[in-house]
DNA sequence: GCCGTTTTCGGCCCGACTGTTTTCAGTCG
């Protein structure tokens, strides 16, 4: 453990564990949200939040108060809070997995815990094959029936895992076209999290209009996806995938389709900040319209754009749907611009079979133009990344030439040598310089020894972007999401790095990656750091992947001037550090 | 516990569902 101050996620990770704790106290719920809504404000500063409280100045993060800005004090000089401590004597740990288990809560736990001792899901197990819940107040046979059921289906009180969203969107764009297709369907669309581009979905919410509600919700729960479906009605219809996706269909007549869109596309957050917000201007916002409070009538809303207008707001796209600024910035009139897929000229990062790829550089070349883009780089392995897979020295002069040769008979296409060469422990590359010369582009990325400490791990990154040649980091905490975490880092420091030495960091888009992640990539935005987004295609056809990459992007609020590759390969020659290079 | 073009005190997003109740608290999204 290094006296490295804490960084803002692990301080976040106290005051959340501080809510739970003053929830399961029985603490008045504003108080709880309170501690909430401090502990996503400090995960999501894009500054050290130990710093700023250093120089006294944690109040300036929004929902942080005096007393909360006094805890952090005490936290960053002592490890710990001891009202957090306190708490923790005096509720046992198992006890906040019993609030997770679907249908108890922090209430109805406490009560559990109090009456009847229980402290863990063991426990809880016990007290519902003796039966001796249904005689506590407020609870009955049922409850028991149900606490047995959830534990028997495997419920172990931890958070339930999270699909990868391009795995949510197969199902969902299959579910949603089958659904258009029907004849009963009038609108239909992909809303919640998938509809924002989050990285995980937990679920899918599908929101539709009908000239026959009852008749889709049916056709809905017949479709050869749905594993097991609620009973149909005029509102809709909850299912199951069968890969244990819960699906909720929500049918609305069509003047109100707008509030549902707008409502069931979150996020949770979003919406009570925007709902706040509307009472202190005298509106109600619910999913069945806008109620003003001047005139006591309710607008029903066909349209998102609708729902908006009526609050004095631009529409704001889903991506940024997150409280993390959106609605303030559309007050003001200062939406970003978001950047699309289709503002990608090129694509910087993708392998061959000459390493781990499945396609010839003539099929990733051939996809790349398909796609309409006017340059890609091959960027196979280096010498060291194993497997087999690497390519020695010797293979990558003649992949150049081969590249050379094939980019003359390029037309309106250039077709570029790179490589993705590995960073090694000290910060050094694995091909020597005057082969690396040679290439036309390189991405330079971590593949081993992920387990250094921060400060080893910080100085590898900085001492590979001061190569004069290197020209992106590519996956630069190399985290994979639900699966491995960022590996340590000092990402201020990096991020000051690619400034200082002007190396592009990436937004690789492979959808287990998404790395950056949103919260970095707006980070290094915002210090002055240019990024390129890449699909680290190993095949053409995950080319496609960038639109993953490209999501990622427009959650961090970045416009097409901030991402490289959206200009022309001449262009993006010019901006980077080595420049222009002749040959 | 936080916050301020209604407020330094008194508010704090909205509605559905469930199981337990005879009108509602707790939970969920």
């Amino acid at each position: 453990m290094t006296d490295r101050p804490l960084r803002n996620a692990e301080i976040a990770v106290h005051f959340d564990e501080l809510g739970d704790l003053y929830e399961l106290d029985g603490a008045i719920s504003y108080r709880v949200l309170a501690y909430r809504g401090a502990a996503k404000a400090i995960r999501e500063a894009n500054v050290s939040v130990a710093d700023l409280a250093e120089q006294g100045r944690a109040e300036e993060i929004a929902g942080v108060g005096k007393t909360i800005a006094e805890k952090l004090g005490v936290l960053l000089e002592t490890g710990e809070i001891p009202a957090a401590a306190k708490l923790k004597a005096k509720y046992p740990p198992g006890l906040v997995e019993v609030t997770r288990i679907p249908g108890l809560g922090p209430k109805r736990a406490r009560i559990l815990f109090d009456e009847l001792g229980v402290d863990s899901l063991d426990a809880l197990r016990t007290a519902a094959e003796n039966e001796s819940i249904r005689a506590l107040k407020g609870f009955g046979a049922k409850a028991e029936e149900n606490i047995l059921a959830t534990l028997a289906a495997g419920a172990n009180g931890s958070p339930k895992p999270r699909m990868l969203l391009s795995h949510a969107l197969r199902i969902a764009d299959a579910l949603v076209a089958a659904m258009r297709e029907h004849p009963a369907a009038d609108r239909v669309e992909l809303a919640g999290s998938a509809r924002r581009w989050t990285e995980t979905c937990k679920d899918l919410d599908i929101v539709a209009t009908a000239s026959e509600p009852r008749a889709l919700a049916e056709a809905f729960a017949e479709l050869p996806l749905v594993a097991e479906a609620g009973k149909p009605g005029d509102a809709g219809v909850r299912a199951l995938t069968h890969d244990g996706m819960g699906v909720d269909l929500r049918i609305v007549p069509p003047e109100n389709f707008g509030n549902l869109l707008q409502h069931f596309s979150g996020s949770k957050a979003h919406n009570e900040a925007l709902r706040s917000d509307a009472v202190k201007r005298g509106f109600h916002v619910s999913e069945y319209g806008v109620i003003d409070d001047s005139t006591e009538t309710t607008h029903a809303c066909a349209t998102e754009e609708e729902v908006y207008e009526h609050l004095g707001l631009p529409w704001i796209p889903p991506e940024l749907r997150e409280n993390r600024g959106e609605l303030e910035a559309a007050r003001r009139g200062e939406l970003p611009d978001l950047i699309e897929v289709a503002d990608l000229r090129g694509e910087l990062h993708c392998h061959t079979t000459a390493s781990d790829g499945r396609g010839s550089i003539e099929a990733m070349a051939t996809a790349a133009k398909e796609r309409g883009y006017s340059y890609m780089a091959i960027t196979d392995h280096s010498a060291t990344h194993g497997f087999g897979n690497d390519v020695t020295p010797e293979q990558l002069w003649e992949q150049i030439e081969r590249i050379r040769e094939l980019n003359k008979g390029m037309k309106g296409f250039e077709l570029l040598a790179g490589s993705e060469v590995n960073i090694m422990p000290d910060g050094s590359h694995d091909y020597d310089d005057d082969l690396l010369a040679e290439l036309d582009w390189i991405m330079a990325s971590v593949h081993t020894s992920f387990r250094m400490n921060e400060d080893k791990m910080t100085a590898r990154l900085v001492t590979a972007m001061e190569h004069p040649l290197v020209d992106a980091i590519g996956h630069p905490t190399g985290r994979l999401i639900e699966r491995r975490a960022p590996y340590g880092l000092d990402f201020e420091k990096v991020v000051e790095g690619a400034v200082a030495t002007g190396t592009f960091l990436e937004i690789n888009a492979n959808p287990n990656r998404r790395d950056l992640d949103e919260l970095h990539a707006r980070q290094a935005v915002e210090a002055g750091a240019t990024i390129v987004i890449d699909s680290d295609a190993h095949g053409p056809d995950t080319l496609a992947n960038i639109r993953y990459g490209v999501a990622t992007a427009r959650r961090a609020w970045l416009q097409k001037a901030d991402v490289a590759n959206t200009r022309t390969w001449k262009q993006l020659e010019k901006l980077r550090k080595r420049g222009v290079v002749k040959r």
